[in-house]
DNA sequence: GCGATTCGTTGACCTGGATCAATGCGCGGC
DNA sequence: GCCGCGCATTGATCCAGGTCAACGAATCGC
């Protein structure tokens, strides 16, 4: 089971790129380097699991004992402060990869929005792992970053704009989502709730919510319903986000 | 000339991880995999640069076509909305890789700080540099995995600290910085000015004059000169930064 | 069908940090 | 020595977004 269930996710090209943080990034085909007796070796040492919606399944500060691939679903990584703040620092698809930092802990939280399936391996056969396989090494290296890229993105968004810029920019980034390069969708859904989004932009709920409604009688986008929205002016949009992404 | 300066800057394994973001990396000597004789081939393609304080060396937007290698003095990275707004998403220092990301132009500006120093190689030529020295790719890994955790860990304070918070984070990482894991310097300088901690903490140079002041007159720091500090009071100051780093 | 629960929206009010403005303080040039 | 300039500090005021509170609107278990 675990050959056919490892090739397609580990090795996609295409899962395991963002596509809007890395508008350039010219995917590398590490499929066609691992041949099939290979396969099986790495199948032999990744766990698949699938965890239900709302479950944390890696602890920030707990051991980091394992190293995840994605390969259906979507997660919301986090970071909480002793009183319960939380920032979220990312929402993760398929194709990511998790754990990979030199750390003998977690350095996040990540939580299931919607159901996720994953591949587990042990992070003490990392090495080996990537010594195998190196091209799978370089495929890390372009996904950490093209990461990178986004965080400082965010890092600015969090930083210097405010709240309609910061709406602005996330439904771009989620109309891009999962599309191709250089093209978005005017019609798509956010898997997550409001507080998620409040605290990956750093603001409240409930200033999400009124900043939500402001653009909508603007006329800049559509909200069908809680969870669907309708972009009616990308170029405005984009103005607001201030640059490109 | 070229061989003796590569060998410690591109090879050092001390200089390449910022400590405080990565306590727990073990750093991995890429110094004993190269040879003498592929230095010089390492060396031919690297021009070492310096630039004055002030300088720019880096501009967002334009191609990237370099790879650089700090090998001395301390940089800005930032990033800008047409605006003006700035926000700088880190210092770096001896040691660090800029550049990176696979994409055709560079994401952030980078400015000097103090004189710097760096290696400067053709982009085009990172691919055979990264298949001719894997070690170098392994490096790079880890690298670039714990500047993302340092980016989590930018993105917790910019989305969720007070200005207080902010402050007692800074000047903890700073009393680190350049210090082996698990250790801190009482006494340490800024190099920066007052504006560019603004702009690093998501913040304005009056709050950060304000804070400081404040901070000074509850006794957990001294500001002895401008650039001067002296913490007072570490876990008082742990305290207010929330957590770890 | 109907409480109970969770999520989202909206309004009233408050506050941390931004903005605007004045002043202090090195430091380099001459 | 003194002027001019850039950086830092301090004070007064303002406002974007946070907080608190009330109220809809889906969803679920029974």
């Amino acid at each position: 089971m675990s050959a056919q269930l490892a090739r397609p996710h580990i090795l996609d090209p295409h899962g395991a790129l963002d596509p809007c943080a890395t508008c350039e990034a010219r995917p590398v085909s590490v499929c066609n380097a691992i041949a099939d007796t290979d396969l099986g070796r790495l199948a032999a040492i990744a766990v698949v699991t699938e965890t239900e919606p709302g479950q944390c399944f890696i602890d920030e500060g707990e051991p980091a004992n394992s190293f995840f691939n994605i390969t259906a679903g979507t997660a919301k990584l986090f970071k909480l402060l002793p009183d319960g703040r939380r920032q979220i620092t990312g929402f993760v698809g398929a194709g990511h990869f998790l754990g990979l930092a030199v750390s003998d802990t977690y350095a996040f939280s990540a939580e299931a929005i919607e159901r996720v399936r994953f591949c587990r391996f042990q992070r003490s056969k990392l090495r080996m792992l990537l010594d195998d396989f190196p091209l799978m090494e370089k495929r890390l290296l372009e996904v950490a970053a093209n990461e990178l890229v986004a965080a400082q993105e965010q890092m600015l968004l969090l930083g210097r704009k405010t709240a309609r810029e910061r709406l602005a920019s996330f439904l771009l980034l989620q109309s891009r989502q999962g599309m191709p390069c250089g093209h978005s969708r005017r019609r798509f859904s956010l898997p997550m709730t409001r507080s998620d989004i409040a605290d990956y932009l750093g603001l409240t709920i409930e200033t999400v919510s009124r900043t939500l409604t402001k653009l909508r009688s603007e006329g800049l986008i559509d909200v069908v319903s809680q969870a669907e929205i309708i972009v009616r002016n990308p170029s405005g949009l984009e103005g607001l986000a201030g640059g490109l992404c």
